[in-house]
DNA sequence: GTGCCCGTTGTATAATGCACAACGATTGAC
DNA sequence: GTCAATCGTTGTGCATTATACAACGGGCAC
Protein backbone atom coordinates (compact mmCIF):
# COMPACT_ATOMS: atom_id res chain seq x y z
CA UNK A 1 0.00 0.00 0.00
CA UNK A 2 2.24 3.16 1.21
CA UNK A 3 3.33 4.92 -1.53
CA UNK A 4 6.78 6.56 -1.84
CA UNK A 5 6.10 10.24 -0.57
CA UNK A 6 9.08 11.82 -2.43
CA UNK A 7 8.36 10.34 -5.41
CA UNK A 8 4.72 10.92 -5.44
CA UNK A 9 5.85 14.57 -4.69
CA UNK A 10 7.72 14.49 -7.87
CA UNK A 11 5.16 12.99 -9.89
CA UNK A 12 2.55 15.45 -9.05
CA UNK A 13 5.56 18.02 -9.95
CA UNK A 14 5.17 17.18 -13.49
CA UNK A 15 1.67 17.37 -13.88
CA UNK A 16 1.85 20.47 -12.44
CA UNK A 17 4.40 21.39 -15.17
CA UNK A 18 2.03 20.01 -17.62
CA UNK A 19 -0.44 22.88 -16.23
CA UNK A 20 1.44 25.58 -16.21
CA UNK A 21 1.47 27.48 -19.36
CA UNK A 22 4.46 29.27 -19.85
CA UNK A 23 6.32 27.06 -17.08
CA UNK A 24 6.38 27.37 -13.20
CA UNK A 25 8.66 28.93 -10.72
CA UNK A 26 9.56 27.16 -7.82
CA UNK A 27 7.91 29.03 -5.42
CA UNK A 28 4.76 28.51 -7.14
CA UNK A 29 5.22 24.99 -7.05
CA UNK A 30 6.10 24.47 -3.57
CA UNK A 31 3.07 26.72 -2.68
CA UNK A 32 0.55 24.25 -5.19
CA UNK A 33 2.38 21.23 -3.47
CA UNK A 34 2.20 23.05 0.21
CA UNK A 35 5.83 21.96 0.33
CA UNK A 36 8.81 23.71 1.38
CA UNK A 37 10.53 25.73 -1.31
CA UNK A 38 13.69 23.76 -0.91
CA UNK A 39 12.05 20.56 -1.27
CA UNK A 40 10.26 21.31 -4.62
CA UNK A 41 13.99 22.25 -5.42
CA UNK A 42 15.69 19.75 -5.01
CA UNK A 43 12.97 17.43 -6.66
CA UNK A 44 12.52 19.60 -9.69
CA UNK A 45 16.07 19.53 -9.75
CA UNK A 46 16.15 15.94 -9.55
CA UNK A 47 13.69 15.65 -12.65
CA UNK A 48 15.69 18.08 -14.81
CA UNK A 49 19.01 15.82 -14.09
CA UNK A 50 16.83 13.09 -15.90
CA UNK A 51 15.46 14.79 -18.64
CA UNK A 52 11.94 14.83 -17.58
CA UNK A 53 12.22 18.57 -16.66
CA UNK A 54 13.71 21.57 -17.94
CA UNK A 55 15.25 25.08 -16.65
CA UNK A 56 14.91 27.89 -18.96
CA UNK A 57 18.52 29.64 -18.76
CA UNK A 58 17.18 33.02 -18.53
CA UNK A 59 13.35 33.17 -16.33
CA UNK A 60 14.77 30.25 -14.26
CA UNK A 61 11.07 29.07 -14.68
CA UNK A 62 10.61 25.23 -15.31
CA UNK A 63 8.82 23.52 -17.92
CA UNK A 64 8.19 19.61 -19.03
CA UNK A 65 11.37 17.83 -20.08
CA UNK A 66 12.14 16.33 -23.46
CA UNK A 67 12.81 12.72 -22.23
CA UNK A 68 9.12 12.47 -21.65
CA UNK A 69 8.23 12.65 -25.21
CA UNK A 70 11.43 10.13 -26.25
CA UNK A 71 9.40 7.88 -23.56
CA UNK A 72 5.85 8.50 -24.83
CA UNK A 73 7.18 7.00 -28.27
CA UNK A 74 9.14 3.84 -27.15
CA UNK A 75 5.18 3.41 -24.98
CA UNK A 76 3.32 3.65 -28.23
CA UNK A 77 6.08 1.63 -29.99
CA UNK A 78 5.52 -1.15 -27.58
CA UNK A 79 1.75 -1.33 -27.68
CA UNK A 80 0.90 -4.48 -29.89
CA UNK A 81 -2.31 -3.54 -30.47
CA UNK A 82 -1.02 -0.25 -32.24
CA UNK A 83 1.10 -2.42 -34.75
CA UNK A 84 -2.31 -4.55 -35.65
CA UNK A 85 -4.12 -1.29 -35.78
CA UNK A 86 -2.60 0.65 -38.20
CA UNK A 87 -3.21 -0.90 -41.75
CA UNK A 88 -6.95 -1.42 -40.97
CA UNK A 89 -6.95 2.63 -39.89
CA UNK A 90 -5.19 3.44 -43.38
CA UNK A 91 -8.23 1.20 -44.61
CA UNK A 92 -10.98 3.04 -42.98
CA UNK A 93 -9.39 6.46 -43.48
CA UNK A 94 -8.43 5.46 -47.63
CA UNK A 95 -12.55 4.17 -47.69
CA UNK A 96 -13.92 6.75 -46.35
CA UNK A 97 -11.94 9.95 -46.87
CA UNK A 98 -12.22 10.95 -43.52
CA UNK A 99 -9.72 10.72 -40.45
CA UNK A 100 -9.01 7.29 -38.89
CA UNK A 101 -8.52 7.12 -35.11
CA UNK A 102 -7.40 4.12 -32.41
CA UNK A 103 -8.44 5.26 -28.53
CA UNK A 104 -7.92 3.20 -25.32
CA UNK A 105 -10.03 3.47 -22.35
CA UNK A 106 -7.59 5.39 -20.07
CA UNK A 107 -7.62 8.26 -17.12
CA UNK A 108 -11.28 8.30 -17.36
CA UNK A 109 -11.65 9.05 -21.09
CA UNK A 110 -10.47 7.67 -24.42
CA UNK A 111 -7.19 8.01 -25.21
CA UNK A 112 -6.03 8.60 -28.67
CA UNK A 113 -2.99 6.86 -29.46
CA UNK A 114 -2.77 6.75 -33.01
CA UNK A 115 -4.25 8.64 -36.02
CA UNK A 116 -4.60 8.47 -40.14
CA UNK A 117 -4.98 11.94 -41.34
CA UNK A 118 -6.97 12.63 -43.95
CA UNK A 119 -5.80 14.56 -47.02
CA UNK A 120 -8.28 17.05 -47.33
CA UNK A 121 -7.60 20.22 -46.45
CA UNK A 122 -10.60 20.51 -44.41
CA UNK A 123 -10.06 17.82 -41.84
CA UNK A 124 -10.95 17.48 -37.89
CA UNK A 125 -7.20 16.47 -35.78
CA UNK A 126 -7.24 15.47 -32.87
CA UNK A 127 -3.65 14.34 -31.57
CA UNK A 128 -2.09 11.34 -29.98
CA UNK A 129 -2.10 11.23 -26.55
CA UNK A 130 -5.63 13.65 -26.22
CA UNK A 131 -7.70 12.31 -23.51
CA UNK A 132 -11.39 13.34 -25.10
CA UNK A 133 -14.74 12.68 -22.98
CA UNK A 134 -15.98 9.44 -22.98
CA UNK A 135 -19.84 10.71 -22.77
CA UNK A 136 -19.95 13.02 -26.19
CA UNK A 137 -17.50 11.13 -28.80
CA UNK A 138 -18.02 8.41 -30.51
CA UNK A 139 -14.55 6.66 -29.80
CA UNK A 140 -15.66 7.29 -26.27
CA UNK A 141 -19.23 6.01 -26.63
CA UNK A 142 -17.77 2.63 -28.19
CA UNK A 143 -15.25 2.15 -25.31
CA UNK A 144 -18.23 3.15 -22.60
CA UNK A 145 -20.42 1.06 -24.36
CA UNK A 146 -18.59 -1.99 -24.73
CA UNK A 147 -15.30 -1.55 -22.38
CA UNK A 148 -16.77 -3.88 -19.02
CA UNK A 149 -14.09 -1.52 -17.24
CA UNK A 150 -15.65 1.67 -18.10
CA UNK A 151 -16.67 3.90 -15.56
CA UNK A 152 -19.86 5.73 -16.62
CA UNK A 153 -19.27 9.58 -16.31
CA UNK A 154 -20.33 10.94 -12.74
CA UNK A 155 -20.53 14.63 -14.47
CA UNK A 156 -21.96 14.96 -18.35
CA UNK A 157 -20.09 18.21 -19.09
CA UNK A 158 -21.88 19.83 -21.90
CA UNK A 159 -19.36 20.87 -24.98
CA UNK A 160 -21.81 21.58 -27.43
CA UNK A 161 -25.86 22.08 -27.43
CA UNK A 162 -25.68 18.44 -28.77
CA UNK A 163 -23.92 16.99 -26.33
CA UNK A 164 -26.40 14.80 -23.97
CA UNK A 165 -26.18 15.88 -20.32
CA UNK A 166 -29.10 13.46 -19.12
CA UNK A 167 -27.74 10.42 -17.47
CA UNK A 168 -30.85 8.21 -18.16
CA UNK A 169 -30.94 9.95 -21.87
CA UNK A 170 -27.13 8.53 -22.57
CA UNK A 171 -27.85 5.11 -20.74
CA UNK A 172 -30.62 4.60 -23.23
CA UNK A 173 -28.28 5.96 -26.16
CA UNK A 174 -25.77 3.47 -25.04
CA UNK A 175 -27.94 0.49 -25.30
CA UNK A 176 -28.90 1.40 -28.66
CA UNK A 177 -24.91 2.22 -29.25
CA UNK A 178 -24.52 -1.33 -28.26
CA UNK A 179 -27.51 -2.85 -30.73
CA UNK A 180 -26.55 -1.66 -33.91
CA UNK A 181 -22.91 -2.06 -33.41
CA UNK A 182 -21.73 1.28 -33.81
CA UNK A 183 -21.33 4.59 -31.91
CA UNK A 184 -21.92 7.77 -33.35
CA UNK A 185 -20.82 11.65 -31.84
CA UNK A 186 -23.32 13.68 -34.06
CA UNK A 187 -21.74 17.24 -33.30
CA UNK A 188 -21.89 16.23 -29.76
CA UNK A 189 -18.35 17.77 -28.61
CA UNK A 190 -16.81 20.32 -31.02
CA UNK A 191 -19.27 22.24 -33.64
CA UNK A 192 -19.47 20.57 -37.25
CA UNK A 193 -17.46 17.58 -36.44
CA UNK A 194 -19.23 14.12 -36.41
CA UNK A 195 -18.21 10.92 -35.97
CA UNK A 196 -18.33 7.40 -36.08
CA UNK A 197 -16.43 4.58 -34.12
CA UNK A 198 -17.11 0.83 -33.39
CA UNK A 199 -15.01 -1.22 -30.52
CA UNK A 200 -12.26 -3.71 -30.95
CA UNK A 201 -12.18 -7.04 -29.47
CA UNK A 202 -9.69 -9.22 -28.42
CA UNK A 203 -9.01 -12.94 -28.52
CA UNK A 204 -11.09 -13.08 -25.18
CA UNK A 205 -13.81 -11.00 -26.66
CA UNK A 206 -12.77 -7.96 -23.61
CA UNK A 207 -13.13 -4.90 -25.68
CA UNK A 208 -9.55 -3.55 -25.78
CA UNK A 209 -9.52 -0.29 -27.58
CA UNK A 210 -11.93 1.37 -30.39
CA UNK A 211 -11.63 2.82 -33.89
CA UNK A 212 -13.24 5.24 -35.84
CA UNK A 213 -13.68 8.37 -38.27
CA UNK A 214 -14.31 11.97 -37.40
CA UNK A 215 -14.77 14.70 -39.91
CA UNK A 216 -16.46 17.82 -40.95
CA UNK A 217 -20.10 17.28 -40.83
CA UNK A 218 -21.02 18.67 -44.11
CA UNK A 219 -18.92 15.39 -45.45
CA UNK A 220 -20.08 12.75 -42.84
CA UNK A 221 -23.68 14.13 -43.66
CA UNK A 222 -26.83 12.21 -42.64
CA UNK A 223 -27.25 10.83 -45.68
CA UNK A 224 -24.47 8.80 -45.70
CA UNK A 225 -24.20 7.50 -42.21
CA UNK A 226 -25.25 4.47 -42.56
CA UNK A 227 -22.85 3.42 -45.44
CA UNK A 228 -19.65 5.16 -43.16
CA UNK A 229 -21.24 2.89 -40.35
CA UNK A 230 -21.42 -0.17 -42.29
CA UNK A 231 -17.21 0.74 -43.96
CA UNK A 232 -16.23 1.23 -40.00
CA UNK A 233 -18.10 -1.73 -38.44
CA UNK A 234 -16.83 -4.10 -41.43
CA UNK A 235 -13.13 -2.97 -40.84
CA UNK A 236 -13.41 -3.24 -37.39
CA UNK A 237 -14.92 -6.67 -37.30
CA UNK A 238 -11.64 -7.59 -39.43
CA UNK A 239 -9.36 -6.01 -36.63
CA UNK A 240 -11.06 -7.93 -34.03
CA UNK A 241 -10.47 -11.01 -36.18
CA UNK A 242 -6.97 -10.51 -36.67
CA UNK A 243 -6.69 -9.95 -32.78
CA UNK A 244 -8.90 -13.47 -32.35
CA UNK A 245 -5.33 -15.40 -33.33
CA UNK A 246 -3.11 -13.69 -30.86
CA UNK A 247 -3.07 -15.27 -27.77
CA UNK B 1 23.27 18.89 -5.72
CA UNK B 2 21.57 16.77 -3.15
CA UNK B 3 19.37 14.48 -5.23
CA UNK B 4 16.28 12.99 -4.02
CA UNK B 5 17.26 9.19 -4.04
CA UNK B 6 13.86 7.34 -4.20
CA UNK B 7 12.78 10.03 -7.00
CA UNK B 8 15.61 9.45 -8.96
CA UNK B 9 15.06 5.62 -8.25
CA UNK B 10 11.28 5.93 -9.40
CA UNK B 11 12.53 7.57 -13.19
CA UNK B 12 15.15 4.95 -13.55
CA UNK B 13 12.82 2.42 -12.98
CA UNK B 14 10.53 4.62 -15.83
CA UNK B 15 12.98 4.09 -18.59
CA UNK B 16 14.02 0.54 -17.34
CA UNK B 17 10.34 -0.13 -18.00
CA UNK B 18 10.87 1.70 -21.18
CA UNK B 19 13.40 -0.75 -22.37
CA UNK B 20 11.80 -3.68 -21.56
CA UNK B 21 10.47 -4.98 -24.71
CA UNK B 22 7.79 -7.01 -22.90
CA UNK B 23 7.22 -5.78 -19.50
CA UNK B 24 9.41 -6.04 -16.90
CA UNK B 25 9.25 -7.74 -13.36
CA UNK B 26 10.18 -6.21 -9.94
CA UNK B 27 12.90 -8.89 -9.29
CA UNK B 28 14.04 -8.44 -12.37
CA UNK B 29 13.87 -4.43 -11.99
CA UNK B 30 15.23 -4.45 -8.38
CA UNK B 31 18.47 -6.34 -9.77
CA UNK B 32 19.28 -4.32 -12.35
CA UNK B 33 19.06 -0.66 -10.51
CA UNK B 34 20.78 -3.24 -6.93
CA UNK B 35 17.98 -2.40 -4.75
CA UNK B 36 15.72 -4.63 -2.60
CA UNK B 37 12.30 -6.41 -4.21
CA UNK B 38 10.38 -4.86 -1.49
CA UNK B 39 11.30 -0.95 -2.50
CA UNK B 40 10.90 -1.97 -6.61
CA UNK B 41 7.57 -2.77 -5.55
CA UNK B 42 6.82 0.29 -3.58
CA UNK B 43 8.05 2.51 -6.04
CA UNK B 44 6.21 0.97 -9.13
CA UNK B 45 3.42 0.60 -7.09
CA UNK B 46 3.35 4.73 -6.91
CA UNK B 47 4.47 4.72 -10.31
CA UNK B 48 1.37 3.00 -11.42
CA UNK B 49 -0.85 4.90 -8.85
CA UNK B 50 -0.11 7.84 -10.79
CA UNK B 51 -1.01 6.01 -14.27
CA UNK B 52 3.05 5.95 -15.27
CA UNK B 53 3.75 2.29 -15.22
CA UNK B 54 0.83 -0.21 -15.26
CA UNK B 55 0.75 -3.62 -14.46
CA UNK B 56 -0.68 -6.34 -16.86
CA UNK B 57 -3.11 -8.34 -14.89
CA UNK B 58 -2.48 -11.71 -15.80
CA UNK B 59 1.27 -11.67 -16.21
CA UNK B 60 1.55 -9.44 -12.72
CA UNK B 61 4.55 -7.58 -15.28
CA UNK B 62 4.96 -3.74 -15.01
CA UNK B 63 4.64 -1.89 -18.27
CA UNK B 64 4.73 1.99 -18.93
CA UNK B 65 1.24 3.87 -18.42
CA UNK B 66 -0.86 5.87 -20.63
CA UNK B 67 -0.49 8.94 -18.33
CA UNK B 68 3.25 9.57 -20.39
CA UNK B 69 1.55 10.01 -23.50
CA UNK B 70 -0.90 12.30 -22.26
CA UNK B 71 2.16 14.47 -20.65
CA UNK B 72 3.85 13.99 -23.93
CA UNK B 73 1.36 15.76 -25.81
CA UNK B 74 1.00 18.84 -23.45
CA UNK B 75 4.52 19.24 -23.50
CA UNK B 76 4.60 19.13 -27.33
CA UNK B 77 1.54 21.42 -27.51
CA UNK B 78 3.23 24.10 -25.50
CA UNK B 79 5.90 24.64 -27.52
CA UNK B 80 5.75 27.65 -29.20
CA UNK B 81 8.88 26.66 -31.43
CA UNK B 82 6.43 24.12 -32.71
CA UNK B 83 3.04 25.85 -33.45
CA UNK B 84 5.22 28.92 -35.44
CA UNK B 85 7.05 25.94 -37.69
CA UNK B 86 3.76 23.98 -38.16
CA UNK B 87 2.70 25.88 -41.68
CA UNK B 88 6.39 26.29 -42.92
CA UNK B 89 6.59 22.09 -42.84
CA UNK B 90 3.25 22.06 -44.65
CA UNK B 91 4.57 24.25 -46.91
CA UNK B 92 8.16 22.56 -47.09
CA UNK B 93 6.18 18.67 -47.84
CA UNK B 94 4.13 20.87 -50.57
CA UNK B 95 7.02 22.21 -52.78
CA UNK B 96 9.07 19.25 -52.52
CA UNK B 97 6.58 16.26 -51.83
CA UNK B 98 8.58 15.05 -49.48
CA UNK B 99 8.08 14.23 -45.73
CA UNK B 100 8.87 17.45 -43.60
CA UNK B 101 10.29 17.31 -40.03
CA UNK B 102 11.32 19.61 -37.49
CA UNK B 103 13.97 18.25 -34.74
CA UNK B 104 15.52 20.17 -31.34
CA UNK B 105 18.46 19.01 -30.20
CA UNK B 106 18.04 16.48 -27.12
CA UNK B 107 19.52 13.84 -24.85
CA UNK B 108 22.82 14.35 -27.46
CA UNK B 109 20.91 13.70 -30.55
CA UNK B 110 18.06 15.04 -32.90
CA UNK B 111 14.80 14.98 -31.29
CA UNK B 112 11.82 15.08 -33.62
CA UNK B 113 9.25 17.01 -32.09
CA UNK B 114 6.61 17.12 -35.16
CA UNK B 115 6.40 15.94 -38.64
CA UNK B 116 3.84 16.56 -41.89
CA UNK B 117 3.67 13.54 -43.62
CA UNK B 118 4.36 13.43 -47.54
CA UNK B 119 1.19 11.47 -49.22
CA UNK B 120 3.28 9.14 -51.52
CA UNK B 121 2.49 5.47 -50.82
CA UNK B 122 6.31 4.85 -50.92
CA UNK B 123 7.30 7.40 -47.55
CA UNK B 124 10.23 7.64 -45.09
CA UNK B 125 8.70 8.24 -41.82
CA UNK B 126 10.55 9.02 -38.28
CA UNK B 127 7.45 9.20 -36.32
CA UNK B 128 7.56 12.15 -33.26
CA UNK B 129 9.69 11.71 -30.06
CA UNK B 130 12.20 9.53 -31.96
CA UNK B 131 16.22 10.70 -31.16
CA UNK B 132 18.44 10.42 -34.18
CA UNK B 133 21.97 10.54 -34.02
CA UNK B 134 23.71 13.77 -34.74
CA UNK B 135 26.39 12.40 -37.37
CA UNK B 136 24.51 10.71 -39.62
CA UNK B 137 21.13 12.55 -40.34
CA UNK B 138 20.58 15.86 -42.22
CA UNK B 139 18.78 17.57 -39.25
CA UNK B 140 21.38 16.08 -36.49
CA UNK B 141 23.61 18.23 -38.65
CA UNK B 142 21.95 21.14 -39.21
CA UNK B 143 22.08 20.70 -35.25
CA UNK B 144 25.44 20.29 -34.85
CA UNK B 145 26.88 22.47 -37.37
CA UNK B 146 24.82 25.47 -36.13
CA UNK B 147 24.23 24.89 -32.54
CA UNK B 148 26.27 26.15 -30.13
CA UNK B 149 25.27 23.65 -27.65
CA UNK B 150 25.76 20.20 -29.14
CA UNK B 151 28.33 18.10 -28.51
CA UNK B 152 30.44 17.02 -31.07
CA UNK B 153 29.27 12.66 -30.78
CA UNK B 154 32.49 10.62 -29.05
CA UNK B 155 31.23 7.72 -30.74
CA UNK B 156 30.47 7.37 -34.71
CA UNK B 157 28.44 4.50 -35.37
CA UNK B 158 28.22 3.53 -38.58
CA UNK B 159 24.53 2.39 -39.86
CA UNK B 160 25.55 2.05 -43.37
CA UNK B 161 28.42 2.15 -45.37
CA UNK B 162 28.37 5.58 -46.29
CA UNK B 163 27.91 6.68 -42.79
CA UNK B 164 31.20 9.41 -41.85
CA UNK B 165 33.06 7.45 -38.93
CA UNK B 166 35.57 9.45 -39.45
CA UNK B 167 36.11 12.54 -36.50
CA UNK B 168 37.99 14.75 -39.12
CA UNK B 169 36.38 13.84 -42.25
CA UNK B 170 32.75 14.78 -39.78
CA UNK B 171 34.57 18.09 -39.03
CA UNK B 172 35.45 19.28 -42.62
CA UNK B 173 31.88 17.99 -43.42
CA UNK B 174 30.36 19.99 -40.99
CA UNK B 175 32.32 23.07 -42.12
CA UNK B 176 31.46 22.66 -45.51
CA UNK B 177 27.45 22.41 -44.60
CA UNK B 178 28.37 25.86 -42.61
CA UNK B 179 29.59 26.91 -45.60
CA UNK B 180 26.28 26.31 -47.98
CA UNK B 181 24.48 26.31 -44.83
CA UNK B 182 22.19 23.08 -45.59
CA UNK B 183 22.90 19.89 -44.06
CA UNK B 184 22.66 16.43 -46.34
CA UNK B 185 22.35 12.65 -45.32
CA UNK B 186 23.16 10.85 -48.10
CA UNK B 187 22.13 7.13 -47.26
CA UNK B 188 23.97 7.52 -44.07
CA UNK B 189 21.76 6.41 -41.67
CA UNK B 190 19.63 3.98 -43.91
CA UNK B 191 19.78 2.31 -47.23
CA UNK B 192 18.10 4.29 -50.03
CA UNK B 193 17.32 7.24 -47.70
CA UNK B 194 18.39 11.15 -48.77
CA UNK B 195 17.30 13.61 -46.11
CA UNK B 196 17.91 17.43 -46.52
CA UNK B 197 17.62 19.67 -43.87
CA UNK B 198 18.98 23.47 -42.34
CA UNK B 199 19.19 25.21 -39.21
CA UNK B 200 16.23 27.52 -37.36
CA UNK B 201 17.57 30.40 -35.62
CA UNK B 202 15.71 32.79 -32.85
CA UNK B 203 15.64 36.65 -32.48
CA UNK B 204 18.92 36.68 -30.58
CA UNK B 205 20.89 34.34 -33.55
CA UNK B 206 20.86 31.21 -32.18
CA UNK B 207 19.82 27.73 -33.32
CA UNK B 208 16.84 26.29 -31.76
CA UNK B 209 16.14 23.71 -34.39
CA UNK B 210 15.90 22.28 -37.59
CA UNK B 211 13.70 21.78 -40.45
CA UNK B 212 14.27 19.15 -43.38
CA UNK B 213 12.76 17.02 -45.87
CA UNK B 214 13.47 13.04 -46.18
CA UNK B 215 12.52 10.67 -48.62
CA UNK B 216 13.65 7.56 -50.95
CA UNK B 217 17.08 8.35 -52.84
CA UNK B 218 14.70 8.05 -56.22
CA UNK B 219 12.68 10.93 -55.81
CA UNK B 220 15.65 12.91 -53.63
CA UNK B 221 17.76 12.22 -56.75
CA UNK B 222 21.57 14.13 -56.62
CA UNK B 223 20.02 16.54 -59.80
CA UNK B 224 17.40 17.34 -57.81
CA UNK B 225 19.56 18.31 -54.58
CA UNK B 226 20.27 21.48 -55.29
CA UNK B 227 16.64 22.57 -56.24
CA UNK B 228 15.44 20.97 -53.22
CA UNK B 229 18.56 22.61 -51.54
CA UNK B 230 17.00 25.85 -52.75
CA UNK B 231 13.58 24.96 -51.52
CA UNK B 232 14.65 24.29 -47.87
CA UNK B 233 16.85 27.21 -47.28
CA UNK B 234 13.96 29.80 -48.55
CA UNK B 235 11.41 28.10 -46.17
CA UNK B 236 14.17 27.60 -43.13
CA UNK B 237 15.14 31.27 -43.94
CA UNK B 238 11.35 32.08 -43.69
CA UNK B 239 10.41 30.70 -40.49
CA UNK B 240 13.45 32.61 -39.03
CA UNK B 241 12.87 35.48 -39.84
CA UNK B 242 9.09 34.67 -38.52
CA UNK B 243 10.90 33.91 -34.91
CA UNK B 244 12.96 36.87 -35.42
CA UNK B 245 9.80 39.10 -33.99
CA UNK B 246 8.71 37.32 -31.40
CA UNK B 247 11.04 38.56 -28.15
C1' DG C 1 0.81 -32.81 -4.49
C1' DT C 2 5.01 -30.48 -3.80
C1' DG C 3 8.68 -27.40 -4.47
C1' DC C 4 10.09 -23.21 -6.59
C1' DC C 5 9.76 -18.50 -7.90
C1' DC C 6 7.31 -14.34 -7.99
C1' DG C 7 5.11 -10.09 -6.07
C1' DT C 8 3.43 -8.16 -1.93
C1' DT C 9 3.29 -6.90 2.99
C1' DG C 10 5.06 -6.18 8.08
C1' DT C 11 8.59 -4.20 10.91
C1' DA C 12 12.88 -2.16 13.22
C1' DT C 13 16.64 0.45 12.07
C1' DA C 14 19.25 3.80 9.92
C1' DA C 15 19.50 6.61 6.26
C1' DT C 16 17.17 10.26 4.00
C1' DG C 17 14.28 13.96 2.95
C1' DC C 18 12.41 17.96 5.33
C1' DA C 19 11.76 22.68 7.63
C1' DC C 20 14.15 26.58 8.91
C1' DA C 21 17.42 29.86 7.76
C1' DA C 22 20.92 32.23 5.15
C1' DC C 23 22.92 33.33 0.69
C1' DG C 24 23.56 35.29 -4.12
C1' DA C 25 21.17 36.98 -8.04
C1' DT C 26 17.78 39.32 -10.44
C1' DT C 27 14.05 42.49 -10.94
C1' DG C 28 11.34 46.52 -10.24
C1' DA C 29 10.34 51.00 -8.21
C1' DC C 30 11.60 55.43 -7.05
C1' DG D 1 21.76 54.44 -9.61
C1' DT D 2 20.20 52.65 -5.23
C1' DC D 3 17.47 50.03 -2.45
C1' DA D 4 14.16 46.63 -1.43
C1' DA D 5 11.71 42.75 -2.49
C1' DT D 6 11.48 38.33 -4.54
C1' DC D 7 13.26 34.31 -6.48
C1' DG D 8 15.99 30.05 -6.72
C1' DT D 9 19.59 27.67 -4.48
C1' DT D 10 22.38 25.77 -0.69
C1' DG D 11 23.67 24.25 4.56
C1' DT D 12 22.32 21.85 8.52
C1' DG D 13 20.09 19.34 12.71
C1' DC D 14 16.26 16.68 13.52
C1' DA D 15 12.56 13.59 12.67
C1' DT D 16 10.17 11.41 9.36
C1' DT D 17 10.66 7.98 5.90
C1' DA D 18 12.52 4.74 2.87
C1' DT D 19 14.92 0.67 3.26
C1' DA D 20 16.66 -4.26 4.11
C1' DC D 21 15.37 -8.44 5.99
C1' DA D 22 12.01 -11.71 6.60
C1' DA D 23 7.65 -13.88 6.11
C1' DC D 24 3.47 -14.56 3.49
C1' DG D 25 0.31 -16.11 -0.23
C1' DG D 26 -0.35 -17.36 -4.92
C1' DG D 27 0.74 -19.34 -9.40
C1' DC D 28 3.19 -22.59 -12.15
C1' DA D 29 5.87 -26.64 -13.55
C1' DC D 30 7.10 -30.95 -12.76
Amino acid sequence: MSEIKSLARGLKLLELLAQAENGAGITELAGQLDIDKSSASRLVQTLASYGFAEQDPDTRRYKLGPRIVTLSRTMLTRMPLRDEAKPFLRRLMERTGEGAHLAILSQGGALYVDQVESPATLRATTGVGTVAPLHCTALGKALLAFDAHAHFPTELKAYTPRTITSPETLRVHLDQTRRQGYAVDDEEYEYGVRCLAVPVFDYRGKAVGAIGISGPAGRISLERLSELAAITRTIGQELTDRLSFKP
